[in-house]
DNA sequence: TATGAATGAGGCTTCATTCAT
DNA sequence: CATGAATGAAGCCTCATTCAT
């Protein structure tokens, strides 16, 4: 609200944005408070005025990574159009922001690991998969109730699907060199067309 | 004369056991030499007897995960009968071990982001996904030779099945609510039934 | 805005006197770094703010060894005066200096040791001895230029000169009853009188 | 004694080397324990059947260098023919000593440092310089006897003498460059050529 | 609000010494 | 006597966090 406000806001994303950069490049482990404070431009101490510890900016950082990956999954289950090509359209949108900013989503290597301990840690990645694969899930619904459906779909074809896209993803992550774009096409006709009911 | 009497190989494979307990349990960022120690029941300094250091732990319990993936794999690659079956049976024999031991294979997130660096880590997850990549690729060219394929099938869709493959083992990792063996038959459906080539 | 003001380069010399001090009296190897932090009455993490490792105090000691006997020799070279009065200024300075803070000279010691391997340690006493015999070979030029040697003085006299100082400078370090003053003129009778061109 | 005796005592001598030639390339403090039963060809808690400590090898170390420096000292004082000569090839022997062996010679910078707090070490070094002069003071005694003195020799001669030597003998461990059997004819000259009655 | 010097707990690793065989 | 595996105390160094300015 008031001109402070928006500068700390804008602070506090650009100290964020300099965390996630060195956290995807060097991991989180190897990742250093004046690691930080150097890329963001301020003074090591100033960090603390923004964010209480080291962990609450990985947590941020799974903050911000949920939040699109909620849009991205929100806006398909409730777009226009056949649910099955909105899935076929999440799933090229998933790829094309993994190729578009490979490096920044090598974060997400760490927050696995930081969601080992789904208690205490507040990274928890089991519910950005539980949401994707409710998500997925409706798009099923959709598709089905479209009578776009083969019988004998079910909930774990989510699962499967999700895990496709998320195990491509973690090979283009490990192994630069695959292109991640390429993939969208092969996902969509193995875990999709296989669902398909036959054209009569 | 008779010196103490040690199995030295067997030794180093109990320090390892108790290493990668605790790098899945606790992850290995929060893993104390001490804690490696005193779960094999030896004094701190005496795990440097066997290992050269915390990495080398952690090297050792990649190249562990490495051979047991490289074993399955190759097994499906060289096994008798019918290459999509192999195939499908790679798939139980993956989720299978996850099943049984679900714990132990949460170091998996530790050796992604050990990975991350792959020319200065000797962690190379790459390779094993590479290595899996190719024997699917493998089966699949198997499979075409025995006419079980249908026309277009091509590389990218082994990096798909070990991607619905990975990414299912990485959902049932993240949220241990996940039942593992159950995830076999839906992706065999959803991967491997899409491409073979329909009965005349 | 005014952060917390310190004369970063005063600590700097208050960490090294409490450095040299302890390497003087027990030992560089027996010295710890707790023990320079609590002497230099700081925290010991604080110790590595202004030097990179306990090493690079001995390092530090060296240096500020070698441009105090650098200083001395350089003035008896350019100084005033008949070269051989200036050499046996020289002589007196050295014990001089010696026997007013006969505890830090100790240092030596540990400096002797260090410059060892004159590849790997940056502690080269041979090129501080190598300066000393150059200076004191330049002095006695300067002595025949001025007619003052007798004939037959050549440059192996400035390695015994040299080696007559830091002799005595030995003996008085490892036996501290020694009287080094005293042995100042001792040593001119002896190195000096002797390379006197006779009175006509 | 018995043949047992003679075994041990080679043994003790052959592990005495072993340490003398690490503590002289290495230096004592980076020497290990396993280092010297390596290059003695034992296991290393056999070092302890023959030595009580580590500290125990640089002692034993001192006492052999002692022994022998006593031995050349005392030989100068005992033996025939005028005192000054004796003493010429005192030094004469001392450097050829450390020129046939300079390398095990490089132990005494260890020497040095280990007899830093005279209390508490058992190895003196200032006993051993004392013993030098001492020595040298008696050839100086012998050689006024044989009236071959200059009047006003004292007793700080002596220590300049002992102190050529020895600070000769540093420069040359410090800086291999330096030759050493060349010095002994200029320390003669030096140092004692000075304190010759003049011919009359 | 911003700074950056200071802190000190904590981890990895080394290595002299011991001792069961 | 000999061995070498095991021990564990100790030291160096790191770095998240604090706080005086």
């Amino acid at each position: 609200m008031s001109p402070r406000k928006v500068d700390k806001a804008a602070r506090r994303k650009e100290i964020l944005t300099a965390a996630v950069k060195l956290f995807a490049s060097k991991g989180f482990a190897a990742t250093r408070i004046d690691d930080i404070a150097a890329e963001a431009g301020i003074a090591k101490g100033s960090v603390y005025l923004y964010y209480d510890s080291r962990d609450a900016l990985l947590e941020a950082a799974f903050e911000a990574y949920r939040a699109m990956s909620a849009d991205i999954f929100d806006r398909a289950v409730n777009g226009p159009g056949p649910a099955l090509e909105r899935l076929a359209g999440l799933v090229h949108s998933v790829l094309d922001v993994l190729a578009a900013r490979r490096e920044p989503a090598r974060i997400m290597v760490d927050l696995w690991a930081a969601s080992r301990d789904a208690e205490k840690s507040p990274v928890d990645m089991a519910a950005v998969y539980g949401d994707a694969r409710a998500a997925v899930a409706e798009l099923l619904r959709q598709a089905d109730k479209e009578g776009a459906l083969r019988a004998g779909v079910s909930e774990h074809h989510a699962t499967v699907i999700v895990g496709a896209l998320e195990g491509c993803l973690l090979q283009c992550l490990v192994d630069p060199g695959l292109p991640a774009t390429e993939l969208a096409e092969p996902i969509i006709q193995v875990c999709l067309e296989g669902l398909r009911r036959p054209a009569a």
